[in-house]
DNA sequence: CTCCAGGTCCATA
DNA sequence: TATGGACATGGA
């Protein structure tokens, strides 16, 4: 068992919401309104492990397989990092403060934290397939692809899954890419990013290691990878609060509708507007797409 | 039928 | 630097 503190500022309810939001989820199990399980790929073995949101703190169990302490300590920090517990939200809410635009948002969904993809493959291929298509579609093709190749492990009737490693997506032909509804150009793009990472050429902790400037423009060298893609991974995945998709159609819809107007702004005026955002336009964009959702 | 989805690339001017 | 079309499919 291990224990991880949450930080003072924490909506377990906000995250939930989010956790819930497609029915075609299947990298991880909301088991009820405070457990998730998830199944973790670790270097050699499987491991399966359960989240109990309690009070102020999460509880890691491990129904099936008990894992290391080396393993244990993944786990956590991959747990630290997939709910954001270490970001100071106040500093947030202190900036989001000048701009009466977006701080009714900011109000109502008070201690959400970002829910990232820490898997930088994963982030990634989340990001091509999410191009140009609505995002139920893009649940379903998520889900056709980890049931194709991901790992998988049967527990008590029910099969949990991990996203694939490259070398398993790598795997898949044409065709059974076609039958999975991925058109021919997300499949080149995620060979390329698939071949980048199992190469070493591509590596997490290297792009930790840049500038937000530099990290976005390695990623955006990989073809499939525009600006949209770039800012993406490097706010859902990498971490940089200043990361700002400005091209996402849901940070749009939200816009339209806070400005009560009857088209989307332009991105010009986004970017006006992103101005008071300044360091946390990717915190502003993940309140905006919660926004979005319906209770 | 048409239009829009959590875009990107490429050709053209 | 800016604009238009192709890409594939599903749902409103």
């Amino acid at each position: 068992m291990i224990r991880i503190p949450l930080p003072k500022v924490f909506n377990k309810k906000l995250l939930f919401q989010y956790l819930k939001r497609s029915p075609n989820e299947i990298t991880f199990h909301v088991l009820s309104d405070s457990i998730v399980l998830k199944l973790f790929p670790l270097a050699d073995r499987l491991i399966l492990c359960q989240l109990d949101f309690i009070g102020d703190e999460f509880i890691l169990t491990f129904p099936d397989t008990k894992p290391s302490p080396e393993e244990g300590k993944a786990i956590k920090e991959y747990c630290i990092s997939w709910f954001d517990l270490e970001t100071d939200l106040d500093a947030f809410y202190h900036v989001l403060e000048k701009d009466p635009i977006v701080k009714p948002v900011i109000h109502n969904h008070r201690g959400l934290r970002m829910v990232k993809a820490p898997d930088l493959f994963e982030a990634i291929s989340w990001s091509i397939i999410g191009q140009q298509i609505n995002l139920p579609f893009a649940y379903t093709c998520k889900k056709a692809l980890v049931e194709k190749v991901g790992k998988k492990l049967l527990f008590e009737g029910i099969t949990y899954y991990a996203f694939p490693e490259p070398d398993a997506v790598l795997t898949i032909s044409d065709e059974t890419f076609r039958a999975m509804k991925f058109s021919s150009q997300k499949v080149k793009y995620i060979r390329i990013a698939a071949n980048e990472i199992k190469s070493g050429k591509l590596r997490k902790s290297e792009l930790e290691e840049l500038s937000f400037i530099d990290a976005k423009a390695r990623l955006i060298e990989l073809k499939g990878i525009g600006n949209w893609s770039a800012n993406y991974v490097l706010m859902r995945c990498l971490g940089f609060k200043e990361a700002f998709p400005l091209e996402d159609v849901g940070l749009h819809n939200a816009l339209k509708f806070l400005l009560k107007r009857d088209s989307k702004p332009s991105l010009l005026e986004i970017k006006e507007l992103a101005k008071k955002w300044s360091g946390w336009e990717a915190y502003v964009t993940f309140y905006l797409w919660q926004s979005l959702l319906k209770d």
